[in-house]
DNA sequence: AACTATAGGACTAATATAGTCCTATTTAAT
DNA sequence: ATTAAATAGGACTATATTAGTCCTATAGTT
């Protein structure tokens, strides 16, 4: 079981590919797929979706694409992570939620605020400049900025 | 999705159950789902698992049940979550597992030891105690300790 | 012997997640 | 205008995971 889903893991990979080049052009949802491995009808569902949550922009038409709204460093993982998969619950035991004396729950919040301050202190901008030690962005389509 | 799973959260309170009545005498499975409110084979099949991984004692026949084996002080929320669920996963992208330069996992993987950490750091004791403060342990079987 | 409890294999059911298919719409280039 | 390349999005299907049940065996108490 994973805090972290498939889908939500390639939605952070499609939105780290476009921090590494933000303020360039658009990038297509088939190059995102190709290069981060992502079924390709599946990156389209998860673009939308970042789309609808107002992340990224989107331009339709040959050399389209989609490109970040914001500042990769104003962008948190959290904002991602509760986009795709909603917000990170502990547990949702339903005893919580009727009786007024669960042992379970009181601590286990704790831990869920110290998760969310830890992914509201990470950042696209964070994770891109890892990225970018590595993997040196290559820009596929039409090289250095417009 | 839930960092807790529904089976871990209902072996949590069983847990928690016996430690409220560490030093007694054992305690029936049935006894457990009725006061816990967990399906009762389904609450069998997790003490089993507890009792597997030595976590309780079990002596069968009437008047049988489960004690804890160690102080619940000894007894941490990790090792019951992982005896359960297993381990608690950040992601477990395959792109991880091809790629030498993923971007997502490094930084997570931070995350994920803070998680290990607070959970380790959290005893039953700590949570029978919550409890106690506010059900006050009626004796149902045998009254005080025998 | 009868009863009450755990042990545990083998399922079934329910739910959640991932992924696909198909059609419509927008826009740039020819 | 036509074509082609892209996003938009509804409606599915498939897969995987989790939860929960059923049944039989075994141990121990009375």
């Amino acid at each position: 079981m994973d805090i972290i889903r498939r889908n939500t893991d390639y939605a952070l990979r499609a939105a780290v590919e476009l921090a590494g080049r933000f303020g360039g052009e658009p990038v297509s949802t088939k190059e995102i797929a190709d290069r981060q491995k992502i079924p390709y009808q599946l990156a389209c569902k998860l673009m939308q979706r970042l789309h609808k949550a107002g992340i990224v922009k989107s331009t339709m038409g040959p050399s389209g694409g989609f490109i970040l709204c914001k500042n990769p460093s104003k962008i948190t993982v959290r904002r991602l992570v509760e986009i795709i998969q909603g917000p990170v619950r502990l547990n949702n035991c339903k005893l919580c939620r009727l009786s007024r004396c669960c042992t379970i729950s009181p601590e286990l919040t704790r831990l869920q605020g110290k998760i969310n301050e830890f992914l509201d202190g990470l950042t696209l901008k964070q994770l891109a400049d890892t990225n970018g030690a590595k993997k040196p962005a290559k820009s596929k389509r039409g090289g250095s900025k417009k």
